[in-house]
DNA sequence: AGCAACGTCTTA
DNA sequence: TAAGACGTTGCT
């Protein structure tokens, strides 16, 4: 337990925006003010709850388009706008406030902390995690609701791990290999690391086997769906993992063996760490 | 059988 | 070219 990351702290995205209450309304550095971003800490911390459903200005448009294909999509929400922006100067402008309200800790200490959780009630991916790997300190944690890697979304490690921070810090999502050397070498099944299972080659090599994720990569240790990406409010059409949880083995195409010798061995903390410093003042304005 | 999610095709 | 839709696979 850090002071910056509050292991019995809030489970789910509603139990975090209550702490939001908390949070003193100083005004912001006058680099953040200068990016003029209309919302307060209250807004980020605002949960799913309250930006489902239609939002005002796009009533109109909905009617319109009842007989379009859009009028089946979702409407769009607040968060989303945020997390997904191209720029990451949302991003920059939440990290600021949740500093402020002791949240968030860039640090790779508290990343560390964050993912190495205790145990919680196992859900789906614990099974994965025991075919994954016999033992060791990196082993998977259970995708449960108390587990600390869950707050990531709201903590330190979210933040330098939102895709729109990758290009940012030069980690192509495409070129990155972000899991442990060690973990890589030590990993019983290499084929799994690899994104392949022996089951998805066993066959002809045919194209439509699929890949697993490889569990190491950051988005594949995310223990929980945003629940506000694209691929989470669309999950019934669209079938398809919550955006950050897309594992990165996964988005490369297959048979593509781009593996940036560079990244090899690059553990996710010293990811973490790299994203803080690409992310100084100066990195950005940069 | 039901569900999660990968792969591919279509659309904007 | 990215995002969305859908068929399909793989697992429980």
């Amino acid at each position: 337990m850090s002071t910056a990351v509050d292991m019995a702290g809030p489970s789910s995205p509603d139990q975090a925006h209550s702490s939001s209450t908390k949070i003193p309304h100083e005004p912001l550095r006058p680099s953040l003010r200068r990016s003029s971003h209309p919302y307060s800490l209250s807004h980020y911390m605002s949960g799913p709850q309250e930006v489902k459903g239609p939002q005002p200005s796009e009533a109109p448009e909905q009617k319109s388009a009842q007989q379009s294909h859009k009028a089946r999509r979702a409407p769009v929400a607040v968060w989303p706008d945020m997390w997904e922006s191209p720029s990451g100067l949302h991003l920059a402008h939440a990290a600021e406030l949740l500093m402020r309200a002791g949240l968030l800790a860039l640090t790779p200490a508290a990343a560390e902390q964050a993912s190495g959780a205790q145990p919680g009630a196992p859900r789906r991916d614990s099974a994965e995690a025991k075919r994954a790997e016999g033992s060791g300190p990196e082993e998977e944690e259970d995708d449960s609701p108390g587990c600390g890697a869950d707050y990531q979304p709201y903590l330190g490690a979210w933040f330098p791990f939102s895709p729109a921070l990758f290009p940012l810090a030069g980690f192509q999502m495409g070129g990155g290999q972000w899991r442990s050397a060690g973990l890589a070498a030590d990993s019983s099944d290499g084929l799994g690391a690899e994104g392949l299972s022996p089951s998805s080659l066993g066959g002809a090599g045919s194209s439509r086997r699929k890949r697993k994720r490889c569990r190491e990569c950051v988005p594949c240790r995310r223990q929980t769906n945003c629940e506000q990406c694209s691929s989470c409010r669309n999950r019934k059409r669209g079938h398809q993992i919550c955006k950050y949880r897309k594992c990165e083995e996964l988005k490369r195409k297959p048979g593509i063996e781009g593996r940036a010798a560079g990244f090899e061995g690059l553990r996710g903390s010293d990811f973490t760490l790299g994203m803080s410093q690409e992310r100084s003042p100066g990195a950005l304005d940069g």
